[in-house]
DNA sequence: GTGAAAGCGCTAACAT
DNA sequence: ATGTTAGCGCTTTCAC
């Protein structure tokens, strides 16, 4: 078992103190008139024995652990894993490591995990967060510790965040199945407080009225037997025989949504139009392939550690900003009626 | 802003010492002669101002930073983002919290990730180990650090490993798709070296090999364009008209070969047979539905954080296991010709 | 230009 | 039964 090594080993070795090392090691070496000649031997040697700090003692002494906290609803959800990676991307450059924590939307999982973030002493904070959670998330802010929030807007607070345009694309998406000929359409969406999925509620329902229709919605609770959301959407679509297009909140209802329109044996663009909200790399294999409002990951995520870099590197008093971005709407054929357009 | 409060904030408030409070803290205090009164006083007073030791001043003491360090290839991935997922409910119950970083299958970026983790202190790995990396994970359990590896074997290491029998898998998979009266299978497989799919390949020439069949083996390279790797698919189609069957290797590659069958107008179960190594939830909605090899994600993950929480906690030395799962076939409609079955 | 030393918050051996 | 104290490895002020 190789010993590992300290600063002092180090300065031992070298004949010099822990200081000119430290100094070398955070390039303060110049600044402190640490000779070149010096800089150099001490990094060779560095090098050449493989040493590297040790972050705990780092971070106890300078309160910083180089680490960010992200917590998001479910890491297995591929938005969000998808995230995940691109965030680890982007900070790994700026010398963070990512740990994370799935708040299953839950506001107490939430508040135990900020705790649990708290006492690993995280740097900041990258949070889709859970109804309800306005006043621990206000706390830290108080505290000085940098927050951004994303996907879920947080009412009330000023924050920095990076949402999606739900409204808009929701009313897009709405407006997009009108257009094609499709007039009793359905949203199927969650049973839950989600603001983000209040907002596509509110675009859908703005637009079916504005277009003089009547909304209809089907709320599903999230995560109960799959086998219930199939049910549970499969008899609406036996009792409301009009119904001739389905509008899903997101990728999960989807998910359950397209067995029980499969189960129905309604053919998918002629009998009944199809859009749903995130895009899936598996909707263009579909047959018909399926029409999608895509989030755009990639702005998110830059925005999210523009952000939170702006904010970790921060010499006075910024105010939040608040950046929407725009979806946007993939059209496939599930939303297009054959005789319109040719099927792929 | 709300100061942090210490240790010794919480000794002075009560007038004991801090040894008292860290005992307690720490579950000691019984063995150690503390009161019952105190405790209940200490606890009762801590819980009252919510304070919680700073992790990085335990980890420096104790050297143990309760945090693990977990390298897959791709978190984005959701066979690694589901089992992220799966690590961090576990693991969060012992009180560990989780980093991550993808390694992309590359030697050089986890040799980088296995530096940075170490410099955190991580207290164990779980590691799914692209070629090449052993001597660093050699190193790593000679320095006395559980190392748990899964998905990829690392021959020539002595390590504790969780794997999944890829040939039998593949070995079935192939089987199956010869009873159902395919004679001309050809598996699509990544170019590279992941030992892994070296055992998937190993599966699928033994069976056909046994049936006095010839293999044919297509190679994709991983993550080039997409558009090159359903051209490549779709050219090995044209080019091998009696190809009746497809084995993908991976679900990445089904992702683009379903278009490149598609695009070829080959109608999947009928003129076509497909079996993919990895399920997907959106398998079944696809018509036909898509057979599947699946790995019982749940059980690879017990049996990691059971061998990681065995090493954590491990007094005397114990010899590394190596543990393997069957897979699951999970036969859908694409490898059941109509003439045999119901089509959904 | 370089070094000594204090102290970040905690644990645990040792004293009392 | 409770308190004192010495570090864990690092940064940084201040002294030389």
């Amino acid at each position: 078992m190789k010993k590992k090594l300290s600063i002092k080993d180090i300065a031992e070795q070298l004949n010099v103190s822990k200081t000119t090392v430290s100094f070398v090691l955070n390039g303060k070496a110049s600044e402190n008139g640490v000779s070149q000649a010096m800089q150099r031997k001490v990094l060779s040697y560095i090098e050449k024995v493989g040493y590297r700090p040790n972050k705990m003692a780092q971070g106890l002494r300078t309160g910083k652990s180089k680490t960010i906290g992200m917590m998001v609803e479910d890491i297995s959800d591929t938005f969000f894993s998808t995230i995940a990676r691109k965030f680890e991307e982007i900070l790994t450059t700026k010398g963070y490591k990512i740990i994370y924590g799935s708040t299953e939307n839950n506001t107490d999982v939430t508040k135990e995990l900020i705790r649990v973030f708290r006492n690993h002493q995280v740097d900041g904070y990258i949070i889709a967060p859970p109804p309800g959670i306005e006043e621990d998330i206000k706390a830290l802010i108080e505290d000085g510790v940098p927050v951004i929030i994303f996907d879920r807007p947080l009412t009330e607070l000023d924050v920095d965040s990076v949402l999606v345009d739900n409204y808009r694309g929701a009313y897009k998406a709405t407006q997009h199945l009108l257009a094609n000929g499709y007039k009793n359409i359905v949203m199927v969406t969650l049973l839950s407080e989600q603001t983000q999925m209040r907002e596509r509620e509110r675009g859908y329902r703005q637009c079916v009225e504005e277009a003089g229709g009547k909304p209809a919605i089907l709320k599903i609770r999230y995560h109960e037997k799959k086998e219930k959301a199939i049910a549970d959407i499969e008899q609406y679509l036996k009792n409301n025989r009009k119904t001739d297009a389905v509008f899903f909140a997101t990728n999960y209802l989807a998910e359950n949504g397209l067995e029980a329109i499969a189960n129905c044996k309604l053919a998918i663009a002629d009998r009944i139009g199809v859009v749903v909200f995130d895009d899936s790399n598996w909707f263009r294999l579909f047959k018909p392939s399926i029409t999608a409002i895509s989030q755009p990951i990639e702005a998110i995520c830059t925005e999210v550690t523009n952000l939170l870099m702006e904010r970790l590197e921060q010499k006075k008093e910024i105010a939040p900003k608040a950046i929407v971005l725009p979806t946007n709407m993939i059209i496939r054929n599930s939303s297009v009626p054959v005789k319109k357009a040719g099927r792929t």
